[in-house]
DNA sequence: TGGGTAAACGTACTGTAGGTACGTATGCGC
DNA sequence: GCGCATACGTACCTACAGTACGTTTACCCA
């Protein structure tokens, strides 16, 4: 926690314009969590971005509200990477296996983040995950509705199966960054494996 | 959060035997979670078993302990329940259906217990999160790996599938309580679906 | 039977972090 | 150049995790 010696002075500053807005205190944020790990506080937060407290609450509102915010972020780099990785393929298993790894280098790219945001200390953090899981589970589940009636199946299981694959998703991330060795193309092909063809893999012999 | 009025007399009691002990201190600390939600503070629990914060520490050790002390507990509660639930049952679909269910239906039944589990305020909310769920997935992926092996089909995957199928239970449980209106078996029979068949499910025209 | 020791526990404290009331310095319009 | 709104820091309150220490009692041995 590196101490920021010269804070700017007090008043009104040229230009009818804050000094830092809501993006750079997130930007700020996310240093600090990088650095000191999910437990920064927010005056660590508002030191690293060169402003105090109450400066925070102004833009972002609160710790529920910063948490929610950089879920927010994360959420969208995950699905803008996801969307590039998938784009122009055809449905079907390397497409999957294509949504899988997007999302797990993703994941690695922002591990801190991703640490602070799955658990991190906050007030309703069941709440939160929520949240940030539905921005990840609403378009997939679109896309699979449709591509369940495209099929003539019942296209109803689709929300329940994207909160299903984004949870697995969640957990398995967590799991390969604490301990395994394994890569991110590696977890998603054992992934898409069970997502593809499910469990049901009749004996080979 | 309700004021009791006496607590026990100071001193050393009769019959060599703590007056609390470690079991009666999680019993209180689940009430408090029922009750006041998530966020009850330990002086809280401690009211609530009728004794002062230092024999919570006595006994269990701190919040992060605390939170694993519970985990343990709800994660025992799943695993006795799907045992008892697919005992007896030969793998396959149905088996499965019975899995799933088991484990809404006990998550259901300790709903603040799980809220508090899956991310209340802790200090590593991750890595709790990851303790609690090996709990449930070390036996599961024992099971995949043996089945695997027993189909002709690689085995390594064991460990990965259980965290991706527990992972899909947590927060499609999560999901479920918060808002839909569906039955534990209903909800089992969509996730089956996806985890037995897999979306590769051929065009039914 | 009585004194010493150890066990068990409550009291009272510290530190830290989230959140907020209020003061202060400055730019802008009239 | 004077008032007013704006932007922000200072200083505070509160709640809670965690801990040092004192006090009361049982047990044991002489």
């Amino acid at each position: 926690m590196v101490t920021v010696s010269s804070r700017r002075r007090p008043g009104r500053p040229a230009g009818g314009k804050q000094v830092v807005d809501r993006e750079l205190v997130l930007d700020a944020a996310e240093r600090s969590i990088r650095r000191d790990g999910p437990l920064v506080s927010l005056e660590a937060i508002a030191l690293e971005a060169g402003v105090t407290k109450p400066v925070i609450y102004a833009r972002i509102g609160g710790r529920t509200e910063l948490s929610n915010a950089l879920s927010a972020r994360l959420a969208d780099r995950i699905v803008q990477s996801v969307l590039s990785a998938i784009a122009d393929q055809p449905v079907g298993r390397s497409a999957l296996v294509l949504f899988l790894a997007a999302n797990l280098e993703t994941v690695a790219a922002n591990r801190e983040l991703f640490l602070y945001v799955t658990g991190g200390s906050s007030d309703d953090s069941p709440q939160r995950s929520l949240y940030l899981a539905s921005q990840s589970a609403a378009p997939l589940a679109a896309q699979l509705s449709q591509w369940r009636a495209d099929t003539g199946h019942n296209p109803a299981v689709g929300e329940a199966w994207s909160y299903a694959i984004i949870g697995m998703l969640q957990l398995t991330s967590l799991w390969w960054l604490n301990q395994v060795e394994l890569t991110a193309h590696g977890l998603a092909e054992q992934l898409a494996e069970l997502l593809w063809s499910g469990l049901r893999t009749p004996p080979i012999a």
